[in-house]
DNA sequence: ATCTTAATTTCGGCA
DNA sequence: TGCCGAAGTTAAGAT
């Protein structure tokens, strides 16, 4: 990885045009060739980046740009679209290399696929008497999160979300829908299910007849054997 | 700006809990306090990450730390969510400092809005016959992108998108309900334009009688008389 | 300030 | 490989 801090101006031109005018600013030039151009704040977005695939070549400035005070042009190119990054560089003000390796990459846990799992194992927190159908049920508009049946024999539809708010309530509305319509499965019931269900949610899915529930991560990750968090 | 090359293991611990091993990277302070984790590959996204507001307290490392060959950890704290990243620093290889100042930020050219303008103008692509009424119609719930009518008199209400997805659908769904009850206007039929649209989308908007078309920018842009691009 | 919508989104999973 | 949906999404615009 190189690291260059320099007084610069940026023209990107691909998908759309955009300029950064002459400032200082950081430019991180990653082991693939990629090129990261960020600023001082803001937050982990660069005010401009090329992604890899992509190729950097550096050329000399012309006479006119000499004159406007650029000493050096990179050219960021990138192989498949074409979009084009360039940076004039007028005074470089630091330049290290460094050498990195490979990383072994980030570990995550408490994501919503997760959750998935551990609640189609628990499926009868829905209620006695719930089965599970199966997870990630087919739809023409998408996979339904999990699909289950209650005590009486009838389908329950399960949306899942980390966070509960209206998009996910609709989500489930379209889905039951359309289930609803087709014979060999309906009539099927909703149930909204996530850590936490914001008022506005809640209120439209009652509204709407569907079941909301609160689910307890860290309770259900205890019942699944507990291995212990990292703090 | 601080720059620090290091062999560091990270753990975050906050709307979910992740963990980076042993490894060598970049470590981003920003001016704000803001601290970036960045590999020698992937794109622009950090491996980790804290966003401002928060704050960067450095400790010692205790009898244990030291033994497993910690030198140093960093404590940035999120001064809102109190999420928290843990960083802890084995070997410095590179540590500098860099004045950068506030950048005047990026001004860009090309987007949606170029898109509404060049559809409005070649308003023919919704099909022959058709005439441009305005663009951004106002309802009671939002703008409409363009209102037209076709070779009957009849109304046309566009929703115009560059990624055309189901989100896009229930929104121009939304209008066309609503417009259809004022009956100054109604009967109004609905387009769904975008450069690319999806298949789940397609398939819901035909369900809803919603006629699909899909955009050539390019060509639109070439019609437009072919104002240079930057490069 | 809060909410809605777009993004040069990026990233992971699954067909 | 391509499609689809989530993201510690982030960021910009409107209310």
């Amino acid at each position: 990885m190189r690291l260059v801090i320099a007084r610069c101006s940026v023209d990107y031109a691909g998908r759309l045009s955009a300029r950064l005018p002459l400032a200082t600013r950081l430019l991180m030039v990653k082991g693939d060739g990629s090129l990261l151009v960020h600023s001082d704040g803001g937050s982990y977005k660069p005010l401009n980046w090329m992604s890899p695939p992509c190729t950097l070549t550096t050329a000399e400035p012309d006479d006119d740009q000499v004159a406007v005070g650029i000493t050096e042009i990179w050219n960021v190119t990138h192989q498949k679209t074409a979009d084009q990054l360039i940076v004039s560089i007028h005074e470089v003000l630091h330049d290290s290399s460094h050498e990195l390796g490979i990383d072994p990459g980030l570990v995550k846990d408490g994501v919503e696929s997760h959750l998935q799992k551990l609640l189609a194992e628990q499926i009868e927190l829905l209620g006695e008497g719930h089965r599970l159908v199966r997870r990630e049920y087919m739809t023409a508009i998408g996979p339904v999160d999990i699909l289950a049946t209650d005590p009486t024999g009838g389908s329950v539809a399960v949306e899942l979300k980390r966070r509960g708010d209206i998009d996910g309530v609709e989500q489930l509305t379209r889905y039951l829908e359309l289930m609803n319509r087709d014979p060999r499965i309906a009539p099927v019931t909703g149930v909204f299910a996530a850590q936490e269900i914001k008022p506005q949610a809640r209120t439209l899915a009652e509204d709407r007849g569907i079941r909301c529930l609160v689910l307890d991560y860290d309770a259900m990750r205890g019942v699944d054997g507990g291995h212990a968090r990292l703090f």
